[in-house]
RNA sequence: GGGUCAUUAGCUCAGAUGGUAGAGCACCGGACUUUUAAUCCGGGUGUCGUGGGUUCGAGUCCCGCAUGACCCA
């Protein structure tokens, strides 16, 4: 706050003083006005269009006069003629202020403002000699001063460092950054859509968990202090999402905020989004409709068509979409078939030849298969793909095939090189359930720090009975990434998580 | 975790061989009534990320640390 006369914050003021020639000068002009009477920080402003309405409808608006609003982006200042440039949510408008119209000390005060400003103009459109549509000024009024300077307006704000940790800046002087942002909003809505419109039940289920489930990942710890309790930041929404399919409420979806205690990087953030949705009497042949509908329907209402960039290529998500056991996969792309494979030890020596490392890690043979998908397979996938059929051994949640227990009816979808989907058809066996947490938390006490732990309160529901159920966990940023053609997971969460500064 | 690179003005960047720190935009002063990266004249506004070291002298060379980017695990 920074309040006029000799009462106001001195600390604030010293620091941002301190600051640069720019915000002195700044604040100098705000000292200025209020000793005009002028309130640099104005108070509602009722709009009547915004710019690109006047833009699109100029032949109708042309002449009459119209209330808009937003932030200073250019100021060409021409001796008793002044152009400027205006932006908000929909775009940029130019302003034009003559003395002629403005009178001596409104056009004065006009030609002080600063680029960042915010006003609220009354004026007429017009059209320039050049062609552009415009406002010429009748009354104008600051509506907030703006005490720094904006990043340069040719290259904007470009180091990515700068631009993470002051995003609001890299929204004000970055269209696409914004261009991004609302389309992730049109994504989420655009699911909400599909699920809402078949019936799903969109619920809220619980962050703070006692204990961690759904998924392999070291979690948060926090305290409760009237419990006197650690309690763990949730890392998938799996478990109580299926006690609800348990309670009858059959049809549900949850978009919500996960955390995972993991590295940071392009493709993670520590916390991030999950879509997941179960559906009773459905399996994971369902899931795979559902996905290929949703990601289709989703690319169609953002993008118009369902066409996404990957790399230099175009990918069409039309549906349907190839589906490829594992084991098939890995033929396929290394030659290796683990159809003859059947021991630990041969699957292991299958790795060796393929340079696959496992050392420190499950040396199981469905594990290794894993193992050599990941590295070897998954980033080779460009076009849409369901890897269907995973190896037990990295499936503790999925239902055990009928013809060979040793793989799951679970899949990934894999586009672009990357996982957006991972569903199966739900385990509701929980003496299978009780065992396979059982293997978890013998490979925990081994010391992975990812493996399940047990869940007696899930167990609990389950054993009550869950309806044969199918299920899927989307990743909410990596299918943004996918229709919005981001490389980095940091530029489609607004604020990543970042190191302090020093 | 390992390797490579980066960090200089509000922003975008340049600063061979070690010798008083630069440009464009932004900003300040002046001219200019349809410009649009407006133009013209004048002005450099800086803890060269940080802490040490070498040297007569360090933005530059050496070491540590911080933050970031890319590659690898």
């Amino acid at each position: 706050m920074y309040s006029e006369g000799n009462g106001g914050n001195e600390e604030g003021l010293h620091e941002l003083t301190q600051d640069s020639e720019h915000v002195r000068v700044r604040l100098k002009k705000l000292e200025t006005l209020r000793a005009k009477g002028i309130d640099p920080f104005g108070a509602r402003f009722e709009r009547t269009h915004l710019s690109k309405e006047i833009i699109d409808d100029f032949s109708s608006l042309e002449g009459s006069t119209v209330k808009i609003a937003g932030r200073i982006m250019a100021m060409r200042t021409h001796g008793k003629a002044t152009f400027a440039d205006i932006m908000d949510l929909s775009g940029r408008i130019q302003l034009y202020a003559k003395v002629d119209s403005l009178g001596e000390d409104a056009y004065e005060l006009f030609t002080s403002l600063d680029i960042g400003d915010i006003i609220g103009v009354i004026g007429k459109v017009f059209r320039t000699r050049r062609g552009e549509v415009s406002i010429e000024i009748d009354e104008f009024t600051l509506l907030c001063k703006s005490l720094r300077p904006l990043p340069e307006k040719w290259h904007g704000l470009v180091d990515v460092d700068l631009r993470y940790r002051h995003r609001h800046l890299d929204l004000i002087v970055n269209p696409d950054v914004r261009r991004v942002f609302l389309q992730r909003t049109a994504i989420i809505k655009a699911i909400r859509e599909f699920l809402d419109s078949r019936g799903y039940i969109e619920v809220e289920t619980s962050s703070l968990h006692p204990i961690p489930g759904g998924a392999s990942a070291r979690p948060f710890i926090t305290h409760h202090n009237a419990l006197d309790m650690d309690l763990y930041m949730r890392i998938a929404l799996e478990l109580h999402l299926k006690r609800l399919i348990v309670g009858g409420l059959e049809k549900v979806y949850e978009i919500g905020r996960v955390y995972r205690n993991e590295g940071i990087s392009t493709k993670h953030n520590p916390e991030f989004t999950m879509l997941e949705l179960y559906e009773a009497y459905a399996d994971y042949t369902d899931m795979m409709n559902i996905a290929e509908n949703l990601i289709h329907h989703v690319a169609v209402k953002v993008l118009g068509a369902p066409v996404v960039k990957c790399g230099g290529m175009e990918i069409d998500l039309t549906p349907p979409w190839p589906r490829l056991t594992m084991v098939d996969a890995v033929t396929k792309y290394t030659g290796v078939d683990f159809t003859k494979i059947e021991t630990d030890e041969d699957a292991l020596s299958a790795a060796d030849s393929l340079g696959v490392e496992i050392a420190g890690k499950d040396s199981s043979r469905g594990a290794v298969l894993a193992e050599i998908y990941d590295k070897l397979v998954e980033p080779r996938l460009m076009t849409p793909t369901f890897i269907i059929d995973y190896p037990i051994e990295v499936s503790p949640l999925a239902r055990r095939k009928k013809d060979d227990p040793r793989y799951t009816y679970r899949f990934e979808l894999i586009i672009c090189g990357r996982e957006m989907a991972n569903a199966f058809s739900e385990l509701n066996d929980p003496i299978d359930q009780r065992k396979r947490f059982a293997a978890q938390v013998s490979l925990r006490d081994k010391g992975d720090e990812e493996a399940h732990m047990m869940d007696e309160d899930f167990l609990f529901a389950l054993e009550h009975g869950m309806p044969p159920t199918g299920g899927m966990g989307i990743g909410i940023d990596r299918l943004v990434m996918l229709i919005t053609n981001q490389e980095s997971i940091r530029d489609v969460i607004l604020f990543p998580t970042m190191r302090p500064r020093a």
